[in-house]
DNA sequence: TTAATTCATACTGAAATGGTAGGAATTCTA
DNA sequence: TAGAATTCCTACCATTTCAGTATGAATTAA
């Protein structure tokens, strides 16, 4: 069980723009650099969390994005389900796979996987974008 | 975010040697039929249950598996870990690959993946095989 | 002896992942 | 007003991983 990419990345450019939220638009260039993203891959990951409106953008030379709420409001939660980082460990209910579906309506499994769901993400819920940045706040410049 | 089949077979098929425990040897052909799981997968991942002795198998016509311990004392963590399905959200610390190990040693991200894997191994390790079957004691035959 | 089983290992098709690439649109600034 | 710095958009692509198949043993009960 792994977290991809995309959900880890876009957790980490929130918390960049958090930890540099007062310096006015933050250009993608400069999150790639600290963080260490591609650049290119960033832009695909900043389109999706604009659509969810965790972020706005400011085009053009001196641009960047700009985070919508400040930090403390903003779930980890909100961020993976952005990117769709799905937090389903199994697709059981709807489709019928292979695994479920027995004879007997659900499988043995079923609920196990549904309070693990549940579990994971209480735990996004629970932490906030600031409680990230909060050690780090004067690390770097 | 997902389990992979192997994790989820290797638990229900667990959970159904549990539930006919009591029958001797479960073979893994009558495991195939209820749970629906190809046979020759199913061997594939009792050969880690078995190495991390959790199962042991008595070959020859009327074999099969066999629980090693009592269902109430297997935990589900033993079981997902056999099969290795690591619960390791990310790939930080050992080696250094993007995303971590920026100029300032660790990510900012890093101590809460860590946490992560922490909260979902705490709930594999909460959860006994004994608590699958409980409920389903009866259902089949 | 034979059928039912576990054991062992190699292979494979498809899908997902983790990006690249290229260019267009926008806007600040010199 | 030109150019540089940016976001925006979309197509493409190379690996890797997944989820199994396939094959053929070795073992043992009946």
């Amino acid at each position: 069980m792994k977290l991809k990419t995309k959900g880890r990345y876009a957790v980490m450019a929130m918390a960049d723009l958090a930890l540099f939220k007062d310096k006015g638009p933050i250009s993608l260039t400069d999150i790639s650099l600290r963080q260490n993203i591609s650049l290119a891959y960033l832009e695909q990951i900043f389109i999706k969390l604009k659509q969810e409106n965790l972020v706005k953008s400011v085009r053009g030379a001196k641009g960047g994005y700009v985070l919508v709420s400040p930090p403390e409001e903003i779930k980890i939660s909100n961020i993976i389900s952005a990117v769709d980082e799905k937090i389903k460990t199994l697709n059981c209910k709807k489709e019928s796979k292979k695994g479920c579906n027995n004879k007997s309506s659900k499988c043995i499994t079923h609920n196990l996987w549904d309070q693990l769901d549940q579990h994971i993400n209480s735990f996004f819920e629970k932490v906030k974008l600031q409680d990230l940045v909060k050690k780090n706040q004067m690390i770097e410049r």
